[in-house]
This record gives C-alpha cells, sequence and structure tokens, in this order.
DNA sequence: GTTCTTGCAAACCTTTTGCAAGCAC
DNA sequence: GTGCTTGCAAAAGGTTTGCAAGAAC
C-alpha cells in the first residue's frame, strides 16, 4: 500500500544519512503517515506508537520527531496550543484561518490558488518551496460585532486568548533573535 | 509623540472594557509600543520594562499580555524558538522566510503587495482583516544543494530542527483539534 | 566490538496560579 | 470600602538530557 511505500522512503532517507534503522522509528514514522492527514501532536503520537509497542518512551518520540524536522523530513504546524502539531512536507499546504478572539479555526478555500502564490513568493527569494499549513489570524465576524461594547475577557485573564505560549528544556541553536 | 498617542488609545481602550490602569500596565503598554518594530519576547519585555521599574513581576508581565491579546490588542509571532514573541496588530504586516534546514531567516519583499493579498483571502473567508507577521517555511537554495548527501544532523538530534516546542501551565479553553 | 539508540528519571524552562497585601476607583 | 491587581513563590506541564543498558551494523 501507499504508506509501505512512503515508509520506505523515509527510512532509506535515514539509512543514507548514517542514522539507524530501528523499530522504534519504525513505529514512529509509520505512525506519521498513517496519520498524515492529523496533525499529530507527540501526544498523539505516543499513544498511536505505544498501541504498537507500549514500551516506547516519550524521549524516544521527541528524539525522533527532533530527527525528522532537522532532516526536513517533517514540518511543525503552530496551532498556538503551546506544543506543536507535525505534518509530513511534500503534500498539499494548507490554509488554516483562526479568529484572534474567540479562537474558532476554518479551513480555507482555494488552497491550490494560494498554494502556487505562496510557491511564487518563496521561489521570488530563491528559497525552495516547501508544501506546510499556514494560520493566519483574523477576526471573526460575530467577534467583531460584538467586539468593543462587550468585555471579551473577564478578569484574571489568561492563556494569552486562546493560545498558550512554550517553555522548553535547555536551549541552544535556535534561530537568533530579532531581524 | 506618537508613542503617547498610541498608549492613550489603549489605556482607554482597557478602561472602557472596565479593567484598572495601573502604573505596571502603563509601563508594559508603553514598553510594547516604543519596541513595536522588534517582536519583543516576555523576557526581553520584562528586561526593558524592570527597567523602569524593578518591582514589576514576570506573573504581571504576563497577565498583561494575556489580557491584551485577549482584548485584541496585541498579536503573537511564532519564531519557533519555544516562546512567543509579540507585535501589535494596526500595523503593516510582515512576511519572514525562513529555512528549514539551517533556521535563517529573511524579511521578503513586496510586503504590501502580499499584504494586500492576504487581506482579500481573509476578506473571502467574512472575517475581518488583521495586519500580523507571517512565518513561511522553505530550505534555503545552499542547503538545497547540500542537501542528501551531508548529514546534517550529528546524533543525538534535539531542538526540532531549530526552533523548540512548547510546554505550558495548566491549559483551559483552547482551540480544539484537527479539523 | 564499536557506536548509535533507547528508557528512565531528573532537570529545564516558560507559563500559570494561589494567596495575602496593595491599589484603583 | 470593594474588589480588581500585584508580587511572590510554588505548581504545572511540555521538552530535553545524563546515564547505563541494549540494539544496529
Amino acid at each position: 500500500m501507499l504508506s509501505g511505500k512512503m515508509s520506505d522512503q523515509y527510512k532509506e532517507e535515514l539509512k543514507k544519512r548514517g542514522f539507524r534503522l530501528t523499530s522504534q522509528r519504525e513505529i514512529i514514522i509509520r505512525t506519521l503517515i498513517e496519520n498524515s492527514g492529523k496533525h499529530c501532536s507527540v501526544n498523539d503520537l505516543r499513544e498511536l506508537a505505544q498501541a504498537e509497542d507500549p514500551t516506547i518512551g516519550i524521549a524516544t518520540i521527541y528524539r525522533t520527531v527532533n530527527l525528522l524536522s532537522r532532516l526536513g523530513l517533517l514540518n511543525l504546524v503552530n496551532m498556538e496550543e503551546g506544543f506543536y502539531r507535525f505534518e509530513l512536507p511534500g503534500q498539499k499546504m494548507h490554509f488554516h484561518l483562526y479568529c484572534r478572539i474567540c479562537g474558532k479555526v476554518i479551513h480555507m478555500e482555494d488552497e491550490t490558488d494560494k498554494e502556487a502564490t505562496v510557491k511564487k513568493w518563496v521561489e521570488e527569494e530563491a528559497f525552495h518551496f516547501l508544501p506546510q499549513t499556514l494560520e493566519i489570524a483574523a477576526v471573526c465576524d460575530e467577534c467583531h460585532r460584538n467586539f468593543p461594547e462587550n468585555n471579551i475577557a473577564g478578569p484574571p485573564c489568561s492563556g494569552f486568548g486562546h493560545g498558550r505560549m512554550g517553555g522548553h528544556g535547555r536551549g541552544q541553536g535556535g534561530r537568533g533573535r530579532w531581524r
């Protein structure tokens, strides 16, 4: 089946770069591929992977996802939930539009046209295009109508709107600041 | 000066919705406005605000930023660093293009044209447009040339590429999952 | 046999929260 | 005076890491 092919591709990529093929990595990759429509989080991945091998540890999930990410084999999707979700690159782009006030998310129309536009933008900068999910913030009509009259946040406020921010372990690398 | 006007606007917005004007909130708002080109993080904000009033606590920064965010007065920018940065809405959009492999970030050209395109997309969905920074992932030419031959990540890999993921306190609300 | 990987548990770090004191109105 | 806000310190919770045991090659 399709996912067999896909996962072979991933495994070859790993091998080619000198990484070992462990059963854990196989399971995680397969899980990622079989659930590629779902934007799995680390926790989703853990549950799915542990259904196949309950001994897989969370650290292995993180390390594998990190590895695939660094190899360019996995995209991060930020839903402003306080953690990332994943998607395989090399598929169609998706466009999410979410309301800054109430948090509602919709899938935008005409993704193919929009993808072509983004691709053009990227290539104009001499970068190589990578299909991904783009999240655009806006205000839905309902919230816009109710807006300045209503007190939309009963104090004490928290949660950065609907999203949350991120903590993480010891930093290193990173993409530099500003500019 | 300009920032005086801006901050009056913010203060009025707070008052109008029944929130109190404290000296801490004033400082944080002023700092945000005076550094609006810089995409400050909570830590940047803390340093800047504490230069004016060393007793301001980090919790107040978070609570204020949360409040402004819920009121639609502040946008979150995710640089995949493991925490958010902030920007004031109501300004020009910015477009960042970053390399998925090496993490390099560039500012894209023709932001005005691109902004018009995004505005059109948003309004086609009957949402109200909000200027913001959009981050687009891609692969830079250099990394693309070096790509499959090089082992770009010496094991053990970590850091989700160059970015990091997020942890957070107790959740609540949220934007739902998938779909 | 050597070197990379894993699992566990502890460490990290950002963000949130409980609570008593303080301040805005 | 009432009740929102603040600061502190502790808790929360996602992610990373040190290390010894195990697996891939």
